[in-house]
DNA sequence: TATCTTAATCGTAATATTGCGATTAAAACA
DNA sequence: TGTTTTAATCGCAATATTACGATTAAGATA
């Protein structure tokens, strides 16, 4: 026991729950957020706007590559972060569907 | 090691991972879409919809009542489920407010 | 009261995630 | 070539999550 059942569960469940995990943690969040912020871009300083040591910062890199939400590329030595546009605006739109799907019932009972 | 270090992050991302790690599991998903569709309070029947045993099944009912999404209330000897209209609002918008906050450039470099 | 039904809780096992020190890989630079 | 810089990977420890059998709690019903 103690992993996901994956297989009972619809391909749309699955997709949902996995993009869901890759905005999980507060720190993965803070990356986006300063991907975001920074306007373009980043070759470089990520580590050192989190309070997290450097392993740590590219395994949570690896999760959001994996999830598709930003793209790296080699630059010299260094390597430069961005948001992926299409990725993004597809989570939004899986999300947004998601959430849509529900309009509050007047026979509620709770 | 092993825990999040939650308190080296802003109350917004943690509470953004929070609300996204609520739905961050099939079965969680599997259960809203299945209060969305039958389309008012469910008294009973959601261990039957679901390929889980009734323990685990409680227990992820327990973790979306923890995160606000959803309500329960006591009906005779079942339990009547159903959407939080209010957190859900909530918790759309934070998202949105999210995933509009990126806005692609034109000096994306990868 | 005794029994049935429904759902929560307990206890525990299996697995996943988080975090980091140490090491490695690769390019830049002296 | 040797050194420095940058980021990935390895290996491990701590903690969290997932799942379920067994039990419990509480109301319904006979």
């Amino acid at each position: 026991m103690g992993a996901t059942k994956t297989d009972h569960f619809t391909e749309r469940q699955n997709q949902l729950a996995i993009l869901a995990k890759a905005i999980a943690h507060p720190a993965r969040i803070a990356i986006l957020d300063y991907l975001i912020k920074v306007d373009s871009c980043i070759c470089g300083d990520i580590v050192n706007e989190l309070p997290l040591a450097q392993p740590t910062v590219s395994q949570h890199l690896k999760e959001l590559k994996n999830a598709g939400l930003i793209k790296g590329d080699i630059e010299g030595n260094a390597i430069c972060y961005c948001i992926d546009e299409n990725t993004w605006k597809q989570f939004q739109d899986v999300l947004n569907a998601f959430f849509d799907g529900y309009t509050p019932k007047t026979k509620s009972c709770c």
